[in-house]
DNA sequence: GGTTTACTTGAACGATCGTTCACATGATAA
DNA sequence: TTATCATGTGAACGATCGTTCAAGTAAACC
């Protein structure tokens, strides 16, 4: 075994990052895996089978720094650090801001079914470990005891869609943190009433 | 000219709206449109030149519709059933839901100079649209005067790109209603003061 | 040493990509 | 009717796509 498989998927995660599943062709893969076709194939059996562990690795490690987020001292404190460094990293790593889930997305058609399910549960798992956190907020009385916890947890997800798909263009780290800020904020506000 | 203009560009916005820039081929298109790839040509010049014009004929009429919502009686109530019609539209129409400027900034980088400026000019011009929306509410007393227009402008439009990627993958129109109520809340909520 | 097994190699495959260009078509002007 | 010219046609181009496979390499076991 010559090419180690954790470090493969590392920098697999960097090229589809960067490019996008469809745009990372497969001359891409192999020159910044440093492996020949027959290699990858016969570890992965596809573009689409590498792509599928590269989204797990991606979603196991997300999954990872959420928990990290519910298990801090004022999980709120940490939830806002949490957004900050996903957002406002430096400029050479600036395809890290957008999320490799929320751009696969965007290319759900072309991807494959089985790596298109892969995307598809590993948003719920996020989407889970938002919930973790809110339900610790309000445990910790940091967030109000009213909060309607499984509306809230897909709202967070969605304020951090949006930012990560509008970070991307914004130049000005000044004003992402501002509306990391608002997102707080909102957080703690008010809630539509189910009654309609 | 045996082929009206307006119609092939509405054409072809579809097209590029339901599969992106990327996986539209030249042969999907000429299908769609109806016409050999030598008549694209020698209109548009390259598959670029025709996305360039669907990226314009898109924006403008976005662009129109924010104006509309400006000139309602209750811009407030404008804006709410401005997004709920772009997020909740029927399911063959799905693929609306997601903003074709948002779906093709996620592919800009294979998109070409040309286009690619298109594109980023586009979100300027939407973002000038949501914030005369603001003005507007503030003048007729919807909002409080001392929302701060520039950020809220910028924060609405991010809640619209969010809502768009997230509508997509819903299934249940409520949940998304919800977060439009949220949204709403929200604008006539508190700000990030600037002192930092 | 010989055999097996796991892994790697890279030329080559058919399919599809965006694009070109020599030619056909049809309306207009002379 | 004939010449002109913009418009439309479609076979074909070279490039690139994801993928395959016969052959090569090297460590492990008998």
């Amino acid at each position: 075994m010559r090419y180690d498989h954790d470090e493969i998927i590392e920098k697999a995660t960097t090229l589809f990052w960067q490019r996008g599943f469809q745009a990372a062709g497969m001359r891409d893969i192999q020159q910044a895996l440093d492996m020949r076709p027959g290699s990858i194939y016969a570890r992965f059996q596809s573009k689409e089978g590498l792509f599928k562990l590269v989204v797990e690795h991606y979603a196991d490690n997300s999954a990872k720094r959420l928990k990290q987020v519910t298990e801090a001292q004022s999980p709120l404190d940490a939830l806002y650090h949490f957004f900050e460094t996903a957002l406002t990293g430096p400029d050479e790593q600036r395809y890290m801001r957008q999320c490799l889930l929320v751009k696969s997305i965007a290319e759900l058609d072309l991807i494959g079914d089985i790596a298109k399910k892969a995307v598809l549960e590993s948003m719920q798992t996020l989407k889970a470990g938002f919930r973790n956190i809110i339900e610790t907020c309000i445990e910790k009385g940091e967030l109000p005891e009213h909060t309607p916890t499984s509306t809230a947890a897909e709202w967070l997800q969605n304020q951090f869609v949006g930012l990560r798909a509008f970070a991307l263009l914004q130049d000005d780290n000044q004003t992402t943190i501002k509306m990391i800020d608002k997102v707080i904020i909102d957080l703690k506000g008010q809630w539509p009433q189910q009654t309609h």
